[in-house]
DNA sequence: TTTTTTTACGCAATCGTTGCCGAGAACGAT
DNA sequence: ATCGTTCTCGGCAACGATTGCGTAAAAAAA
């Protein structure tokens, strides 16, 4: 099978040792200017590469981060993984992924084989499932370095790069609001995942300040954020069979607008005029979308080439870090169609004709 | 920093030498079970995992292959490598992910620097502007495991896993036929992409077949693939203003599809009424798009997964492999609204008068 | 010529693990 | 009592590269 060419192969073709060629190969001044000629040719004609996993034992680092999302296939991860990519690159790290599913036991799994010794540090957003952090904190606790982005926990004390949800949410609301619309219902995934938490936040706060009351029966928590469809499609058909139906809908993650956004249609309910939308996504597509959506964009790549940073500060820091930073990035609201301001209702003319 | 207990502490601790350690861990019959016990209990009682890293340095295998893609923030690549990363998952493998942007010599510095013994063996998607292989050449001469997906070369003898672009691009093409097109232009990228190729001759075999004949000035070439929004814009205002204007567009790549859409929704064109669309894409988000497009999907997972299991198969091998497969899968042409039949035109009235 | 310094290289340990060989004890068979 | 066998276990080497230390030979200084 494959056999690469290895320093005592150099070494023993040159008669010299193993020493030698290695301080030859590193340009060490004790080795005399023909033996390094020497090796060089012959390391370059034949292709030498020093072996990376040998290297790894010795300096006890592997020149790799790990990855642990819930799933590669969607826009926000992917965008930040290629800002994981182009950081580690030109820093000459490898990046390994896994997904979680969004399955606190595989992401249990996941992070335990990367960490054990197999990636210098990890890059983590956590997983919908999971509510308690003993896997990170034990590694965190060891010294091992991570750094938490998009999906965090305050349980841990690390670097953490986020958006800021919470004005993500109240934006959203706030342009829903200055559009006309008032009864905005709002679709979440896990309650415990702190983007939930945050945009929720977000959201109840714009009403507030727009006095706007605060109808409970308007929030739909969906704990599969979106990978189950039937989930999102009932928590959608309850909103909008209720006695005091909604005007409007903030959905709070990419894979919940874009089914909501299927959901109406199946429904068979115009947006906007109908029944507005409004949510978080990544997706390069929606400004192509019937209707054209509005929606809260997140710095996905920067946000992945920070973290990166971060991460890699940390695994080469000399000492053990303990002060952390928490780093918080700006959404965008790009403002299309499925949230175009909104019709004056028939009942409402009485009101003009005051005017 | 972070230390990981290893067998040479238990040994220590337990008064042992680190090869009955080893043993015990492994469970050989050659340990008494007091001392099996005791040892695994030890480790487990300290969490013990075996370095990952000193095994590979002693069985010369690092359980781990790369991907080389042009990029991950696309929904068939995002998609493979769901499919590669569940396969390698359960067969233990990790899979380490590279990028090459299009670009050449990003390709060859990415192969290179995983091949160079830090994984098991590749799994590859050739770079748009990649028209000579001899990197690949180089690796697999030597017995180096790949396996090529999506865009492959027929210069080198190994494993493939494609879909049948051919019959793709027929079908997309005869059904735009069908639909009442024939004035069929075509938008595909760079010309010695094996997927450009045979999309192509799908696309003039369709038209032959129908007895249209063949307008050289319809084909265009995006050598970027659509990652310059740019050339692609050209491309399609080229085609919408020659003399005898296509009334479809069979565009044969995702980023292309949706480049094109954008364009002409810029332009001001209605579709399907001034012009039809159909595309490869594999976004789920197209039938939500506006207008909802026909599109050609390519069963992205799977390919992931079929090309990491004969990957795995490769690597796995006792003996030297000389025969290889090429796996053809299915594409399906999915109907929407963007190649609704078309419209009589008013000067085909006087037909219609006559029957 | 003798002593000191410099040059140029080799030896061996190290990282963590496993394979191979062999040692010592216990035990049964002769 | 002696031999052979089996059971347990330890020592050494190896995977590939780096590095501190040691040292022979050559060069320089005395």
């Amino acid at each position: 099978m494959y056999e690469a060419i290895t320093i005592k192969d150099i070494a023993k073709a040159l008669g010299l040792s193993t020493s030698t060629v290695s301080r030859a190969l590193r340009g060490s001044h004790e080795i005399s200017s023909e033996t390094k000629k020497m090796v060089i040719e012959y390391a370059e004609q034949f292709n030498y590469r020093p072996n990376p996993i040998a290297l790894s034992l010795k300096e006890r680092r592997s020149r790799s981060i790990g990855v642990v999302v819930c799933e590669i296939a969607n826009n926000f991860f992917s965008q930040a993984i290629n800002g994981i990519e182009s950081v580690a690159y030109n820093r000459g790290y490898h990046v390994i992924i896994s997904q979680s599913h969004e399955s606190y036991d595989r992401e249990v799994v996941n992070v335990e084989h990367l960490a054990s010794r197999s990636v210098d540090g990890l890059l983590v957003s956590i997983s919908a499932e999971t509510d308690h952090f003993e896997h990170f904190k034990n590694l965190h606790d060891k010294g091992f370095p991570i750094v938490f982005f998009d999906r965090i926990t305050d349980t841990i004390e690390t670097h953490k790069v986020v958006v800021d949800n919470y004005k993500g949410g109240y934006d959203a609301t706030q342009h829903l609001i200055d559009a006309g619309y008032t009864k905005i219902a709002h679709l979440t995934s896990a309650s415990h995942l702190s983007i939930s938490r945050e945009r929720l936040e977000g959201y109840k706060a714009a009403l507030r300040d727009n006095h706007i009351p605060l109808n409970e029966s308007y929030i739909k928590n969906c704990d599969h954020g979106g990978m189950i469809y039937k989930e999102l499609e009932d928590a959608v058909k309850s909103l909008v069979n209720l006695k005091d139906k909604p005007d409007a809908i903030f959905s709070a993650g990419d894979r919940l607008t874009v089914s909501c956004l299927a959901a109406l249609k199946a429904i068979g309910l115009k947006i906007p005029d109908d029944i507005a939308l409004v949510g978080f996504s990544n997706s390069p597509l929606v400004e192509l979308m019937n209707p054209s959506l509005t929606a809260v964009k997140q710095p996905a790549f920067e946000m992945g080439q920070t973290a990166t940073e971060l991460l890699i500060k940390l695994i080469e820091s000399k000492r053990a870090v303990t002060e952390f930073e928490k780093i918080v990035l700006q959404t965008e609201v790009v403002v299309k169609d499925s949230s175009a301001n909104k019709i004056p209702e028939k009942n409402s003319k009485t009101k003009r004709v005051v005017i």
